[in-house]
DNA sequence: TTGAAAGTACGATTCGAATCGTATATCATT
DNA sequence: AATGATATACGATTCGAATCGTACTTTCAA
């Protein structure tokens, strides 16, 4: 059981704090140090670079902040769906004119799919769409 | 017949930019006035910084420039598509950890889709997944 | 032909993200 | 106690997006 609940209204992350988010989901708390380790792996970036952030990051109240020791640790304040579900709601309203079935158009002719993908997708939409009527005929 | 190539490689449009695009590419071929107009309907925006963001459009090559007429014609010098695409890439890797199937996951969970729009959506996905070997029985 | 309307050009400002240097505090080891 | 490693705090800078004021040019109608 967790010991905190999820803010339910932030500001959207920006690309670098959202790197920042995506260690601390997959890892859970941890120090400056630890996210900055990670991070210096996939890119080049620097220690306090990576603090100023998170500090900023706290001011947003998008991490909590336990300062107890002298190490703070550091643990994401918002819920992976969540903000997973703000990104996409705008792309969908801003790129795809707010139309969910444009994105999956766009994303089936992506020639990036293999067939295992699509077949893999197929299934998750007719897990969800068996609960809703479906037409015969086709 | 198209009178010209879209650009194959772009740099990112910006919000801003995105939304100057959308009206040329819904309006074709336009004059800064014309697509400001339309962007003045949704928010409120200047004319001379519509003008100032199509210029800088143009310096980076995201829209062509006819100059012959005093009222300079502009036009979308990339595909819808291709911004799209581009769009939705980045969205993968960088929310969704490389995994079309967790955005489609998360677009089916998001509360905000109508039965009508999961029954639509299926359909699209089983037209494309048509051409890749089903399995039975579910 | 002159003045208003409408256009472009361009500089200045503001804002937030990102980066990093440096100062300072704390800890551990000798 | 001194020193080196590691931490936080914080200011400064850079960069791009966005915004807009102002100057100048062109057009057209009275």
């Amino acid at each position: 059981m967790s010991q905190f609940y999820y803010r339910e209204d932030f500001p959207k992350p920006s690309e670098g704090e959202l790197r920042v988010l995506q260690v601390l989901w997959k890892n859970g708390p941890s120090t400056v140090r630890a996210v900055y380790e990670q991070l210096k792996a996939a890119s080049s970036v620097g220690y306090t670079t990576t603090l100023k952030v998170m500090q900023v990051m706290h001011e947003k109240g998008l991490v909590l902040r336990d300062q107890s020791s002298r190490s703070h640790i550091y643990a994401a304040a918002i819920d992976c769906r969540s903000v997973q579900q703000r990104f996409l709601d705008d792309l969908i309203t801003t790129v795809f004119d707010g139309s969910k079935e444009r994105l999956v158009v766009q994303m089936l002719e992506g020639a990036k799919s293999t067939p295992e993908e699509l077949e893999e997708i197929r299934e998750l939409m007719d897990k969800y769409a068996g609960s809703t009527p479906k037409k015969e005929g086709r």
